[in-house]
DNA sequence: ATTATCTATAGATCTATAGATAATGC
DNA sequence: ATTATCTATAGATCTATAGATAATGC
């Protein structure tokens, strides 16, 4: 049953895809090999032709996903050029960004277990968090860089902070309010449509 | 080799005392309940004794480290009532707490594994997190009760958003820009002592 | 012939339990 | 006699590998 070399290249893709949306959705600890190839259409075995280890894999899906995420903020900053602040925390503190795991922000779901694996895990979450504070420092307020680079880290934190702390709560009302009252305070607009 | 009474409760403290410390550490999936037991001093198998399976345990261990953490933020706030919100800004978003895994904020640690676990879990963690902002709501500024509680829920998203990213970062100047950047913009005071 | 995948399994680890052991406390 | 702990192990699960299988591509 071997396969071309272009699916080959496709396999990988998949099963990179499959874990992304696996380790965010239970964990690194809490999804096996087999269940990711399974999910993938692949076998079990088959994965060691792929990655030398899960190890491995968990480094390499946390890169595209730290890449993708970076990419996702600069492209909301970017099409809302006039609002640009606001936009990322709509698109950020958002009810969809607290239920669906599987998908959501990377850093909301897999950053408590950075610290748990690798270095090169760890420079990979370093390298992408500081990509989304250098787009926010150029869209917060602020008169002085030094100030603007302070907001940007301390927004980064009510941001990923709010999400990872909805997410806790047992009621999505209090979810909400963790979202609404982050949103709020860190834009500098007095708030028109709010849910 | 059985024990006396006060002994079987005493080792019963000394489990959850054990397991609260290397959950922590190492995630509620990163450790097992032979060698929680073996940190405790005690065999795997008399564990059943005290706990019905490794999800009880789990349970117990955060519903301690959830009440200890917010008496403990009602003691630091109390202890300096001229600047309460600085007091507890200081105490929490500190070098130790990012460092010191096992002995650190609930929280920061263990927040992201809440949702897959079950209801009971989620419950813990959602009333714990209520006190928190609840201390919070009565020493942030703001003119309405409103105004507080906004501030409260985006207060503590950014203070333990902050030490979530400062732990993930692989340089100890960064995990220490995102505490100070943080501290900065949720005191309403101008620091004098900044590191 | 090369190589991507599959089948089968080794070896380690994990939760939980059964039965034996030995000290407590009536 | 009761009961807390220990020894030993069952049964499940997990990572990783070895060898067989079968399609690709020179």
């Amino acid at each position: 049953m071997r396969v071309s070399r272009e699916k080959f290249a496709e396999n990988r893709e998949k099963i990179l895809a499959v874990a992304g949306e696996l380790f965010r959705e239970k964990g690194f600890d809490g999804i096996g090999v087999a269940e990711i190839m399974k999910a993938a259409g692949l076998t079990h075995g088959g994965f060691y032709g792929h990655f030398d280890s899960k190890d491995e894999l968990a480094s390499e899906a946390s890169k595209a996903l730290v890449a993708r995420s970076l990419e996702r903020w600069k492209q909301v900053a970017a099409s809302s050029p006039e609002q640009p602040l606001e936009a990322l925390l709509a698109h950020y503190l958002s009810h969809r960004n607290v239920v669906e795991h599987a998908t959501g922000c990377v850093f909301a779901a897999l950053t408590q277990e950075v610290s748990r694996h690798g270095p090169e895990m760890q420079s990979t979450f370093t390298g992408g968090l500081m990509g989304l504070v250098e787009v926010l420092e150029e869209i917060v307020p602020g008169e002085t860089p030094e100030e603007r680079r302070r907001k940007a880290f301390a927004s980064l934190s009510a941001m990923v902070g709010a999400v990872i702390l909805a997410r806790a709560m047992d009621s999505a009302e209090l979810s909400q309010e963790f979202l609404s009252a982050t949103r709020q305070e860190l834009s500098p607009l007095p708030d028109e449509s709010n849910g």
